[in-house]
RNA sequence: GGGGGCGUAGUUCAGUUGGUUAGAACGCCGGCCUGUCACGCCGGAGGUCGCGGGUUCGAGUCCCGUCGCUCCCGCCA
């Protein structure tokens, strides 16, 4: 006999009168007047077991045994149920397995958590994760996570791209993230890093002739985790020769429109909605904007500007939202709270009640002209932000999706897809008193901007562009510098020297030298792209085996210790640990 | 590095202004039940209330410290 005859969740109507054999899990066990009913689950569904004594003593008997989760082998003929007896809201279904033969493959400890409990503890989870994993919706998010990147696969070869490995042993990045470095016996003192990214080889890999190259990539960033970061990534990365953005916009919105349909069969349209980063930050206060609800930031920068209310009359720019609900004080009190936590200095509000009268303690420095551009009605709150650009967008920004959600003012079946384009190239690092590159060195400057990189950093412009859904970062891209002396000039600005670029980036500098045809990509972090596809809170949920949020594996125990003999080995020498 | 929340049975949780022997549901163990499927009924086992200290006649409850988990800020080119 076949190990399995029939997977446990294929049990269907035509099956009635055959004799067969299934397999799967004991999901639940009743007994009733003698008979013993058992729910068989298997990752396709439920099947439901029927043992009478009657007819099979020793099955029977073996029946009794079982707990939860014994693997089980039952044959015998499949019957359909008596019509009154189905129930069409059951999950077993209108046929049933009339036991013969039962064999109990494996055996069951009780479990340390129940698998249709929700909210149990994630360390629990984690720490027994082939429990976990057997949850209908961990196999819903593993699954469709392959899924995705079968279709990616799919659409990347269709595209003429080539899948190329390249080394996880690399060296260390000299900007960014902080490195998981990896030492060698055979080079003692010295390590290895793990990439970040694959950046420097992909363009390599296209200097090289692989004009379409692509790479399901596996990255590491030893960075604090949150809810919707870890530290170990997967992610698409793609770059080719003589990019044209059209091409690469329309080729990840196939992509995506054929993951949203196939996956969880929703219809998405193409092309994307675009928008410069300079308009996102002053409409949406973000450079991932989610889009399915308005409360956009309007700016009065130039109506205050000579304003008898002091803060705005002195601040850079003055901008506000307006919310559509006559907010309380208590509500406000939060608000401003909230506002502060996120840098502002305070928090400015009109609240205009049912009848349209303002109430504000700042609402008497105001013109007439002021109150009019502001435009508020009836059971409204306006609040404002006055500050640095930059401060206001980072405040207003925070407000809007804080309040978005307060107030419910998001569409929840909306999927809305945004291509976020022309980042600033370099941004004014004050803690280090220096620029630094918002993407990466390596990105190009817009040909009409590129002359600014001396006079006006700041205002350059990048060929780099983000994908967003619904407010998630889920793709981000850019053309790449094929130029050496451009490229010298960057790293110029971002204040490496002669030395340091040579140490660092001499092969990419050498490569630039020989040949380099201009090229450019786009990179996606699948386990981020699984969370917005799956809409699932915890990016952890995407991966079959995540760590913690301390980057501890609650399971394996990992990281641990090494012994004495291998860091000598390794001619390493570990400080004393604080307890 | 900083801030918030949580920590009570195997699991999910309740536990009042500090007051007898810390509860429920599910799970687990035993028994009953002739068609069950969140089965039902009867019985049972199971607790260092995260840990340490303090206040008090008395602490799961209040205070201090500490550890763990989680969410956020910083950080994440």
């Amino acid at each position: 006999m076949r190990w399995r005859d029939l997977p446990a969740g294929q049990l269907r109507p035509e099956h009635v009168g055959q004799r067969l054999a299934l397999a799967g899990w004991a999901a639940r066990r009743r007994d009733h007047g003698g008979l013993v009913f058992i729910d068989l689950r298997d990752s396709t569904g439920l099947a439901q077991l029927v043992v009478n004594p009657e007819r099979a003593p020793e099955a029977a008997k073996v029946a009794h045994e079982v707990r939860n989760e014994f693997v089980l082998r039952a044959v015998g003929e499949v019957a359909a149920r008596a019509p009154e007896a189905v129930n069409p809201s059951l999950p077993t279904g209108e046929v049933e397995l009339q036991v013969d033969e039962l064999e109990v493959v494996s055996r069951s400890e009780p479990l340390p958590f129940q698998l249709d409990e929700e909210n149990v503890d994630e360390t629990l989870r984690i720490r027994y994760r082939w429990l976990d994993l057997r949850r209908d919706t961990m196999q819903r998010n593993i699954r469709t996570r392959a899924q995705l990147v079968s279709i990616i696969r799919s659409e990347m070869e269709a595209a003429g791209f080539v899948d190329i490995e390249t080394p996880i042993m690399a060296k260390q990045t000299p900007e960014g993230a902080r490195d998981f470095v990896v030492p060698t016996r055979l080079q003692p003192g010295k390590f290895f890093a793990l990439p970040q990214s694959p950046q420097t080889y992909k363009q390599l890999l296209v200097i090289s002739g692989f004009e379409r190259y692509y790479q399901i990539a596996r990255c590491f960033r030893d960075e604090d985790l949150r809810a919707d970061r870890l530290q170990e990534l997967t992610q698409l990365d793609v770059e080719l020769a003589f990019p044209d953005r059209e091409e690469l916009f329309a080729l990840i919105e196939r992509t995506m429109q054929r993951a949203w349909r196939e996956c969880i069969g929703a219809e998405v349209e193409t092309p994307f909605q675009r928008m410069t980063w300079d308009e996102a930050q002053l409409r949406y206060g973000s450079d991932k904007p989610d889009l399915r609800f308005g409360l956009e930031i309007h700016d009065a920068t130039e109506v205050t500007r000579g304003s008898e209310f002091g803060v705005f009359a002195n601040a850079p720019v003055v901008r506000f939202l307006r919310v559509p609900q006559e907010l309380s004080r208590a509500e406000l009190d939060r608000l401003e709270a909230f506002a502060k936590e996120w840098g502002a200095k305070g928090l400015a509000y009109l609240v205009y009640d049912e009848e349209g009268e303002v109430r504000s303690p700042i609402a008497k420095f105001l013109s007439e002209q002021e109150l009019g551009a502001i435009g508020a009605e009836p059971a409204t709150t306006v609040l404002f932000g006055a500050d640095e650009p930059a401060m206001v967008a980072r405040v207003l920004g925070a407000l809007r999706l804080h309040l978005g959600r307060e107030l419910d003012l998001i569409d929840r079946d909306a999927w809305r897809f945004l291509w976020v384009t022309d980042f600033p190239l370099l941004e004014w690092d004050e803690d280090e008193q220096r620029w630094t590159a918002v993407h990466h060195p390596f990105t190009r400057p817009t040909n009409e901007t590129a002359g600014l990189i001396d006079t006006d950093p700041g205002a350059a412009r990048a060929v780099a562009y983000d994908l967003v859904v619904n407010g998630i970062e889920i793709a981000g891209g850019s053309f790449r510098i094929h130029e050496p002396e451009l490229q010298r000039k960057v790293f110029d600005k971002l204040e490496l020297t002669p030395e340091q670029q040579r140490g660092k980036f001499g092969f990419l500098l050498d490569a630039l030298a020989m040949g380099a045809p201009p090229h450019g990509g786009i990179a996606s972090g699948i386990d981020r792209l699984s969370m917005a596809l799956l809409d699932e809170p915890y990016i952890r949920d995407t991966v079959a085996f995540p760590k913690n949020q301390a980057g501890v594996d609650p399971m394996t125990g990992a990281p641990t210790p090494l012994p004495e003999e291998i860091l000598r080995e390794l001619g390493i020498d570990v400080l004393p640990q604080p307890e």
